[in-house]
RNA sequence: GUGGCUAUAGUGUAAUGGCAGCACAAGAGACUGUGGUUCUCUUAGAGCGGGUUCAAAUCCCGUUAGUCACCCCA
């Protein structure tokens, strides 16, 4: 019985990995120029860290996770979510009781079990970021731009920027914006669709979410959550919006922008692209004042994003269908006769490993086989050796291109690295 | 978790309930030392389990997987 996969999860083959690896380097890039360092955690954290970190009362703890008991006896799960195993290291690696400021970034793949569907799965990679001990709007607006740089970079286009103020930390604005919410639908609930019924009492913020007709509509007039929050969170938003403005970072405000994460103060914003099916969302992230003490820490302010790489992957190539780079081989070894075979892991191993020439060569088939996979392969030369060259001490040079073919002596193979002058130097 | 649609060779696709075809890909070959074009040949297929029927790729049930949407998210 064949084995496959498990549902909501692939393979990233050698053509799809250059992909990836472009979208790594990219980030990689960027986030040494933000001054942000790579943090890499375990894929498996101790259960209670998501529950404590992301909120029981989110999707992704309630319903989402891949939870399972360890031989200890411990129950454990994959990480769904990035930013709570990166504050458990933050927290861990010995912060002080004023807290310290760490930017930190990772590309980690996330895990979340939920029914797939275009643009998502269920093993997913994020790039993210955090950074701990700020808090100000410049660190937002420089994450947001951390953010949409790294999208700008990697030639993506047409993404929106979307924001949002959903009432800050402090008990009394997230009261006064729940009640804000209430009071506005109060009198209207009995043409509310039955989830939203239920997010009244649960979490009114959902409501704004809604995608049903009767619930938008329901909703046509509110002012938003940015009206309902307190004073101090709402003169930090708009600081926030114009310092983007004065960085010519154009954003939408969005008062019905609230993210499935329940930590989030304040700030919250979304990226989101064209071509994803249902899921529009690239990237979101917000800040969240409250978590690092809730997970043990001192009271320190914190903001950051996560953004899913097979959405990036997917948005690029819906813009560009011709984004995959071209592997071409550089030289191709073409052999003929047992004694001509012998030769060949020779020029191989001079290609590779002295000229630094990518080289191919096929065992075990006839030369019109191989010559067949060498124009397969697009190689831009082969090198072909048989009894006759032996015996002249010489190998056959071809420019695939052109169909010319040149004498080159066994010790002047080297002279083949003038050929691709300017590249892998 | 709920719902819709789909399942035939590596890929893409045909066939009133009556012999499972085609294209591409792959491999071998067409003056035994040379690729692209052309030609010939070869390999390779009903997701799985039941049922109806003389007969099932085709109809029915279940299951698995894929896909799309909802929920929610990246």
């Amino acid at each position: 019985m064949k084995i496959n996969v498990l549902k909501g999860m692939y393979d990233v083959l050698p053509e799809e990995v250059v992909f990836w690896q472009f979208i790594e380097k990219t980030v990689r890039e960027t986030a040494a120029l933000f001054g942000y360092g790579e943090i890499r955690t375990p894929i498996l954290e101790r259960t209670e860290l998501f529950k404590r970190g992301s909120g029981i009362g989110t999707d992704i703890v309630k319903k989402e996770m891949y939870i399972f008991e360890d031989r200890g006896g411990r129950s454990v799960t994959l990480r769904p979510e990035g930013t709570p195993s990166v504050v458990r290291a933050y927290l861990q690696s010995g912060v002080t009781s004023q807290g310290e400021i760490a930017k930190l970034f990772y590309i980690a793949p996330m895990f979340r079990y939920e029914k797939p569907q275009k643009g998502r799965f269920r093993q997913h990679v994020q790039f993210g970021a955090e950074c701990f001990g700020i808090k100000n709007p410049a660190i937002d607006a420089e994450m947001i731009i951390f953010l949409l740089t790294i999208y700008a970079r990697l030639g993506l286009k047409g993404f929106v920027l979307e924001l949002n103020n959903v009432g800050c930390g402090k008990k009394e604005c997230r009261e006064s914006v729940r009640k804000g919410i209430k009071d506005f639908v109060s009198g209207k609930t009995n043409s509310m669709c039955d989830d939203c019924k239920l997010r009244l009492e649960e979490n009114p913020l959902r409501i704004l979410d809604c995608k049903k007709e009767g619930c938008i509509e329901i909703l046509s007039g509110f002012e938003g959550t940015d009206s309902l929050a307190c004073e101090s969170c709402r003169s930090y938003y708009k600081e926030l919006k114009d310092l983007l403005s004065a960085n010519a970072m154009p954003f939408v405000e969005n008062s019905r922008l609230v993210r499935g994460l329940d930590y989030y103060t304040a700030v919250v914003f979304e990226v989101t692209a064209s071509g994803l099916g249902s899921q529009n969302a690239i990237g979101g992230g917000g800040r969240y004042d409250n978590m690092v003490k809730e997970l043990g820490g001192p009271d320190v302010p914190a903001v950051g994003f996560g953004a899913g790489i097979e959405r990036v992957i997917m948005a690029l190539k819906s813009q560009c269908p011709d984004f995959p780079v071209s592997t071409a081989t550089d030289v191709f070894v073409v052999y003929q006769g047992e004694k001509a075979l012998k030769k060949v892991l020779f020029i191989l191993n001079t290609l590779r490993l002295k000229l630094n020439i990518s080289a191919k060569a096929a065992f075990g088939k006839s030369m019109k086989a191989q010559m067949r996979t060498a124009n397969k392969l697009k190689s831009k030369y082969c090198i072909i050796v048989g009894d006759e060259e032996i015996n002249k001490g010489v190998f056959k040079l071809k420019n695939m291109e052109s169909g010319e073919e040149k004498e080159i002596t066994e010790n002047n193979l080297k002279s083949i690295r003038q050929l691709f002058r300017g590249k892998n130097e």
